[in-house]
DNA sequence: GCTCATTATGTAAGCGGTTGCAAATCTAGG
DNA sequence: CCTAGATTTGCAACCGCTTACATAATGAGC
């Protein structure tokens, strides 16, 4: 099953077929009519290997994620692929599992499966595999991740404004000492949330004791750790910001075990808003990241530097992305 | 950046650079680490659409789900990728997005990508759909989906002896008034859950009202309003067993709504062990489905399928998988 | 009815690999 | 040293589609 069969069963050339298949306007009408009839007829699919290799496109965009389990991913996978199908393009999702070496594997696929472009939504990127996509010609998007390269773009998160808004949400309920469980200091994206935290708690003239400010590792029991420490110097913060939602559960985790409660003794706030803060007891309230507007405009870059690359035309800077406060059951007034 | 680049360099034809790439035994070795040599100085990666046009065979299995957001599917996906992967097979995902209009969609751009085999894990896939694979000799393994139709595997979970596991756990604790939320009955899973609840009861010699079975739509909300139904008749039941883990997190809410406490004055019951059902306030007690032993027989039996196509090779059949229970906090002894 | 400009269609050469078959090279026995 | 047989390598056709270019068909204008 192939071109030819329907240039046959159509009388036409395998040209022709083409043309039609692709919405080429210089068919006439009728015949193109009579190969769609071919097409529906034997049921064709044109293989896309073939297509691929002779237009040199694949019609495929890659996504580099960290861990699809990390409920982080699923929205903005989803919302990748939506906007890609949408443009007729498919989408090659590769898991790095936060290791370098798995990571130049997923390089690898992409650079053989001749990817149009790619996202890269995870840190564990370096220089060196950069290079492998530049030298191509590949375009690429990241999220949070500053690279020093030219000519490749960030999708860019204002987590001041956010955390800003955490901030100005708990002083608003009379807080004024803070706690901020911080990610992996060793993850740039980490620190950057780190230190918006630190001047939104200055510019509040609120004062960060360092013993309120403990390190987690972005999962739950780093949270559950890291809220235990806090919780046993004194004096303890009536309120904790977490650095993403799933330290902000194992907080929650550890405030409870310690025979308090959230929000009447210590609020809580975390960051990401992923699915799961919804469903917990009390439910979390969060910073939102818009992960589908994420997933949005690094899609449009990369199609928009696809669709440009022989026309030469440039991708539009995309906004800077702002989060939004989610205002749940884990903050409450600070007690009198 | 071809391989006839690579030939020139290693001063080889393109004929031995390629079976030198795919580790064919009739390269000298002496030949073949001078190829190597130059695959590695060129940075070549082979272009996988050529091969997939030369061979036929495209090296890509598909993945067909309902939505990746649903916290059922992420570890799901990401066990098949990874024995994929390992496998030097690449894994196209779809979502259906429960849709039929979609799921033709996902089909199509299977079909276009010429993938080795296909695993089905969604329910929105109907007889005709099916034959496009069928009549182009791709196999399709399902997911608790016995279709009619012949020469389809599917991965088999014993929901009776899972479900039987959580009511015998319940009779230890002393209940005998349990209730049940099963999935939409119009999904055939679903009915096949309902009716392994009914049976266990039966086993068990404990009676089951109607008024104590409710439908419930697999999401949270829908388990929330069955629990509401079943709260606002009389006798209130003393457990209720969700037919998966949001309904279980709905049903919780609608208990603690009601101003009564899990487990002390009912105790619940999911199915799936979601991530989030750890971390629910209380953990949820659930009936364990083994998620990446799923993803890892489906890809085996495709991967099977596949590597013995020209071979006549069978591939074995699938042992049936066990549920098993995790108990978490969410049940307890009923009240004296 | 006959040009000439348009438009529609066909021909065939790629795209980058794989692979059957033929040619070349090597090995070892005589 | 020669030769049959085994091993290694090269040639070239092919996979299915796209597309530049050539050719044919159409239609407008006179």
């Amino acid at each position: 099953m192939n071109i030819e069969a329907v240039a046959r069963r159509a009388n036409v050339s395998t040209a022709t077929v083409s043309r039609t298949i692709n919405g080429s306007d210089k068919v006439s009408p009728k015949t193109a009519a009579l190969v769609m009839k071919a097409v529906e007829d034997l049921n064709f699919y044109p293989n896309t290997n073939a297509r691929a290799l002779g237009t040199g496109r694949s019609n495929m965009f890659g996504l580099i994620i960290s861990d699809i389990t990390n409920p982080f991913f699923p929205e903005l996978v989803k919302a990748f692929e939506d906007i890609a199908v949408e443009h007729g393009q498919e989408v090659l999702v590769a898991n790095t599992n936060y290791d370098q070496i798995r990571m130049e594997h997923c390089v690898g696929r992409m650079l053989q499966r001749k990817v149009d472009g790619v996202a890269i939504m995870t840190s564990e990127m370096d220089e060196n595999l950069l290079r492998f996509f530049t030298n191509r010609g590949i375009p690429m998007v990241f999220l949070d991740n500053e690279m020093p390269s030219q000519g490749i773009s960030t999708i860019h998160v204002d987590y001041t404004a956010g955390i800003d808004r955490a901030v100005q949400h708990l002083t608003d309920l009379g807080h004024r000492n803070i706690a901020f469980i911080s990610g992996p200091i060793k993850l740039a994206s980490a620190r950057t949330r780190a230190d918006a935290f630190q001047s939104s708690m200055a510019s509040h003239r609120l004062q960060v004791h360092s013993y309120w400010l403990e390190e987690g590792d972005h999962r739950v029991e780093g949270g559950r750790d890291a809220m235990e420490r806090i919780l046993a110097a004194s004096p303890l913060p009536t309120a904790v910001i977490a650095s993403n939602d799933l330290m902000a559960i194992g907080a929650m985790g550890a405030i409870h075990d310690r025979g308090l409660q959230v929000p009447e003794d210590i609020s809580v706030i975390g960051c990401d808003d992923i699915q799961l803060s919804a469903f917990t007891q009390p439910a979390l309230t969060t910073i939102h990241l818009p992960r589908a507007l994420i997933a949005t405009q690094a899609f449009e870059y990369l199609y928009e530097c696809y669709r440009g690359k022989d026309k030469d035309i440039q991708p539009t800077p995309k906004p800077v992305i702002q989060p939004l406060l989610t205002v749940r059951k884990s903050t409450g007034p600070v007690r009198a």
